[in-house]
DNA sequence: TTAGGGTTAG
């Protein structure tokens, strides 16, 4: 009988080795653990492993009823026995593990115990059924009948065959709502027609958890322990995975660790589904541990296990990691196939490295394998961000001769591609493609794109009439497709078309988010006093309490406290990508409206809570200012700041560097132009002798000898900082 | 297609 157990749980086997002292070891001796310490038992009194799917009728026995989690167990685990061993090669771990006494759970030339089954359970065959016909259909009038509880009982009594233990189980199959499902399960029960075993339990549950209903399940499961019907494999993965789906994740795990207390050992779907289970929750060790685990134990992960950890080392931007599931991958001679391709992709866009899952694709094109929707999309999704237009188009080229599949999500991916590169009649081109395919009508995230490209090449007309085109299709419009739509009338000063598209887009249900306020406050923060108030307006159905702040923000009276006060709880309340913005266009705004302390109050509180992070960088050679992520007035604003800061520096003899640069960035990025013409004609107003860098792109830079002479030079105490920020 | 695990959109 399998008797693998997690950690210091002891349990008694009612065999000739009860006594634990003609035990085989638990552990080499190299791998004892030290005192006080926990750990995961994974070997056993016998050299033969025994996998069995069925439950243990051993007696096992617990020393306290507080059994640690599994999470707590795996920790001392990962800490202690293999925690050098994670991304290295199999080989290496062999080594490491075989290199003094022969470990029981290593040797692979033995059988062992080990934590997990290395057979798959196996399923009853069925024969053919020559009544499936008339059951099946059968079952589609059951489908489509609405009768209540009652009435769909005594229906169930109608069936044009005898309710047999195999018709009963194929017309369970065939009911689509778990509702019917447990109606006829219950009935089945009622009616007492045959015994009821773990397979009937297995199909409910997995209706069940199609309608994710976890409560039911854990009902049932509860169910079969008091009637002593058998919990299999099948039975705990489907638990676990509908407490996944359910993000039940502490019951997932709470029913994977009931398997080996009641003696049922995981076998590679189960123990796959658990391997998800914690990298859905990020806990990469454990996932790590237990997969060395299986490893040391004889285990050939397959496709899907793999599949589990690319996603999970993606999620972290793991590049290391997704090299070591490759590494593995080619040491056990696993061939990936195109879901895992897909996962890893997908992985390498959010480690960054474009150029790398170019070189995944061209391997998986070699390899034979035909690219499907998802992989395309991963691909096309990597190209847009980081800009590689030349390949993007290549691949679109490539998808169209190849007539490889499309579907409506690759073609928004591709819009969103043309709107991150600045492809407007590539898009164009796409949006007519997609109007003419029968499968893909353009929707809300179609129009969204075609509005940002249009939006951010300010050609407010076309977005207009995207805008009517929608309307008039019955497409309803997003809220980023309405936040484009706004930036780009506000830039261009369509002040009473933006609040006709605000008003209209309110009373289609668009919900305003931080976005599309920070958009609103922007638009605000840089047109006429008429125009503003218009926006505000605006802003005040979205969102009245930042324009409650612009009022507080004005008022001189407001004491520096309670406006530290009212800028904490504004920024506490809105979403994190929304605060820079925010608090840019509020600087704007102040600055427009002469309040240039406010102005400096409201930088010193960006920086004070985190906002502006890197804005200042200084080594023992050069002091540099980074106003990249600022606006206009935000940039200014930190340079009075810092030439203020520079002349008391100066003015203290403290020591300085030799150099001394301010970095706008080149202005090639869509949304930061302009920002280094104006930080150059504000240098300008200041007299400050920084000049634009030569070899430096994006640079303003200025001597030791410059500062000095500048600072001594200004006879006038001109710039003093409200609030030194360094 | 009749009991279980993994992959796509600001």
């Amino acid at each position: 009988m399998a008797s693998a157990a997690f950690l210091d749980v002891h349990f008694t086997f009612p065999t000739s080795s009860s006594n634990p002292k003609n035990r085989t070891p638990l552990f080499p001796s190299h791998l004892k653990p030290p005192p006080g310490k926990r750990f995961f038992i994974i070997a056993s009194n016998s050299s033969k492993s025994t996998p069995s799917n069925s439950a243990s009728t051993e007696t096992l026995e617990y020393p306290n009823s507080s059994t640690p989690s599994l999470s707590d167990q795996l920790k001392p685990l990962s800490a202690t026995i293999l925690p050098e061993t994670a991304g290295k090669d199999d080989n290496l771990l062999q080594t490491q593990l075989l290199s003094k006494p022969k470990s029981i759970w290593v040797n692979p030339t033995k059988a062992k115990r080990s934590v997990l089954s290395l057979q798959r359970q196996k399923r009853s065959s069925y024969a053919y059924n020559p009544q499936i016909r008339d059951l099946k259909q059968f079952a589609m009038r059951l489908n489509e009948c609405q009768a209540e509880a009652g009435l769909m009982k005594a229906l169930f009594g109608e069936s044009p065959h005898e309710m047999s233990r195999e018709n009963a189980l194929l017309l369970l199959n065939s009911l689509k709502h778990w509702n019917k499902v447990v109606l006829f399960f219950d009935w089945i029960k009622e009616e007492k027609l045959f015994e009821v075993d773990t397979i009937f339990y297995n199909v409910v549950m997995k209706s069940l958890r199609f309608g994710r209903q976890f409560d039911l399940i854990e009902e049932l499961a509860n169910e079969m322990v008091s009637n002593g019907v058998e919990l299999d494999n099948i039975t705990y993965s489907t638990i676990i995975t509908c407490a996944k789906r359910c993000n039940l994740f502490d019951k997932a795990l709470h029913w994977f660790e009931r398997m080996y207390k009641t003696g049922v050992m995981p076998d590679e779907v189960t123990y796959s589904a658990v391997l998800d289970v914690y990298a859905k929750l990020g806990k990469v060790e454990e996932v790590l541990s237990l997969y060395e685990r299986g490893r040391a134990n004889g285990w050939k992960p397959d496709p899907i296990a793999f599949s589990v950890l690319g996603k999970m080392f993606g999620e972290a931007g793991d590049y290391d990691g997704i090299r070591y599931v490759l590494q593995e991958m080619k040491v056990l001679d696993v061939k990936p196939n195109v879901i895992v391709y897909n996962t890893l992709l997908e992985a390498m866009g959010k480690a960054r490295k474009p150029g790398l899952a170019r070189a995944l694709f061209e391997e998986m094109v070699a390899e034979g394998l035909t690219p499907d929707v998802k992989t395309l999309t991963a691909l096309v999704k990597i190209y847009g961000k980081a800009r590689w237009s030349r390949d993007a188009l290549e691949l679109w080229e490539r998808m169209r001769a190849n007539k490889w599949p499309m579907d409506f999500i690759l073609y928004n991916t591709l819009l969103s591609m043309c709107a991150d590169i600045g492809l407007e009649e590539e898009a164009e081109k796409l949006f007519d493609d997609m109007k003419r395919s029968r499968q893909c009508r353009p929707d809300s995230w179609s129009y969204a794109a075609m509005l940002n490209i249009y939006g951010s090449g300010l050609k407010a007309d076309k977005a207009m009439a995207m805008f009517e085109e929608m309307s008039k299709k019955g497409v309803q419009l997003n809220v980023m497709g309405c936040t484009c739509l706004i930036q780009c009338l506000g830039k261009t000063k369509r002040i009473d078309d933006l609040v006709r598209v605000f008003d209209l887009s309110l009373k289609k249900g668009i919900k305003p988010d931080d976005r599309l306020c920070g958009c609103l406050l922007s638009v605000a923060s840089s047109c006429d006093e008429n125009d503003t108030d218009k926006v505000l307006e605006c802003l005040q159905q979205a969102n009245p309490k930042l324009v409650t702040f612009v009022s507080i923000m004005e008022d001189s009276q407001t004491s520096f406290d309670s406006f530290k006060e009212e800028f904490r709880t504004l920024i506490g309340e809105t979403a994190v990508e929304a605060r820079r913005p925010f608090c840019n266009c509020l600087i704007d705004i102040c600055r427009k409206r002469n309040l240039q302390e406010r102005a400096h109050e409201l930088l010193y509180l960006g920086t004070v809570y985190g906002l502006y992070p890197g804005l200042h960088n200084r080594t023992s050679v050069e002091w540099c200012l980074d106003v990249r992520s600022l606006s206009v007035g935000a940039a200014h604003t930190a340079l009075e700041e810092w030439m203020g800061t520079l002349s008391k520096a100066v003015e203290r003899k403290e020591a300085l560097p030799e150099l001394f640069t301010a970095q706008t960035g080149a202005g090639t990025h869509r949304f930061s132009q302009g920002l280094s013409g104006a930080f150059a004609s504000h240098l300008n107003k200041l007299a400050a002798p920084f000049k634009l860098s030569e070899d430096r792109a994006g640079f303003f830079v200025a001597s030791r000898e410059d500062i000095v002479s500048w600072v001594q030079k200004s006879s006038t105490p001109h710039l003093s900082p409200s609030r030194v920020v360094t």
